[in-house]
DNA sequence: ACAAAAGTGTTAATATTACACCCATGA
DNA sequence: TCATGGGTGTAATATTAACACTTTTGT
């Protein structure tokens, strides 16, 4: 290829919370390079095709998920010149963040996807540990300063359900009475529909997300 | 071009500080489309040259700069199918930081370039004012959080220059003394030389930059 | 009655904000 | 001696963090 001519991929990071643990979405590839080995969802760009649509359609695929359930931010483009055995490929990768799914996995190429803990990840594909690890430090430190942390939720949701996002996400485990008083104070983080839930212990009030994107001040990792 | 195959460019958002203001480096298009038309400095990626790389070369050739003398980094990946009308041209954002320079502009390609206030920046070829627009926010954002506020200015500096460094990128006063406590009082943000200058009025100490990376806490815009 | 999780009260420590004021220099 | 930033003191207010405690449900 010449100057500047590369072929363009979109590969998806895409979190979930299972189990109270932080997962992503990995499929086993199923042509070479790296045949048989675990990587991220992805595809090449359509050539009438903006970058957010090609991202789109690659969870569409993988996932069945509506596009509008979960969260989906550009992460960042990787393109070292030999990232891919095949030839020059620069890949702009997409942060998608979405409630545990009614059905595992469905769709279309998603034979052999499947949800892994973040902690204990497979070997990947190509550079795709690093794209992987990328995501999850964004999202990461997304949850200190916006309001993110909902997207990993279906509405309605209880605050316990909120604190054990943060938990799952960051490992670590944070202060129940505290961190309904910082969500509750930061206004338009979370809406009380005035339902509550049972839960294990007394039931729970139930919330909506709110209209505020952004944290002030933002709740802080130890 | 068939699918996921489209033209690499690496475009840069190279702000400085000037006569105490936000400005941004500019270059007029010497080639259609938009000749004629201030444009981001930018140019195609080559075939064995990581997005990095490419980002650094352009911004030795427009500024002549080392680039260690700067902050860089990715800001994000623009590849809207029609976004320039020679065909499907994916470019990938970096944002860069630099002190004032010696020289205005050095190098090749610069014969055209220029420094403009980004509070009244002139009409951008393609979709470069919103990748402009990106990068100023991110600035902007950074400084809250980060020490990136150093990367503009050359060491030593004094706490004025770097209470200035963040007025003029927030376009809004801040408080001298409290300012000045903020900064001491947050490990590795500055180090002291020992050294002074002198000033319009009592001389001020001189510090380098420090070690830390991120503020915690914040400071935040008001 | 007990376990479990939700939810409240209180306090000490820390951070922010807004003042007022002093200091060291050049003109 | 005045103007001009640099630099310090201090007190009111907000925020955070830690701890203990009460409430409401299911079993």
């Amino acid at each position: 290829m010449p100057d500047g001519v590369f072929a363009v991929t979109v590969d998806l990071v895409l979190l979930t919370i299972r189990a109270g643990e932080l997962m992503i979405l990995l499929v086993r590839r199923g042509v070479p390079p790296y045949r048989g080995r675990w990587a991220l969802p992805g595809g090449f760009v359509k050539v009438e095709e903006d970058l957010p649509a090609a991202a789109v359609r690659e969870l569409t695929e993988e996932t069945g998920v509506a596009s509008t359930a979960a969260h989906l931010e550009q992460l960042g483009t990787y393109g070292a010149p030999r990232r891919d055995p095949r030839g020059r490929v620069v890949t702009v990768a997409y942060l998608a963040l979405l409630p545990d799914l009614p059905r595992p996995v469905a769709g279309t190429d998603a034979a052999a996807a499947a949800w892994h803990p973040v902690a204990s990840p497979p070997r990947l594909a190509l550079d795709h540990a690093r794209i992987a690890a990328d995501g999850i430090e964004r999202a990461r430190a997304k949850l200190e300063y916006t309001t993110l942390a909902t997207a990993f939720l279906d509405e309605p949701f209880t605050l316990g359900d909120l604190r054990r996002v943060y938990e799952a996400v960051w490992a670590e485990s944070l202060h129940e009475g505290n961190f309904r008083r910082k969500v509750l104070s930061t206004p338009g983080f979370v809406e009380p529909t005035g339902q509550s839930a049972r839960t294990d212990g007394r039931p729970a009030a139930l919330y909506r997300r709110g209209g505020a994107l952004r944290l002030h001040p933002a709740i802080l990792r130890g």
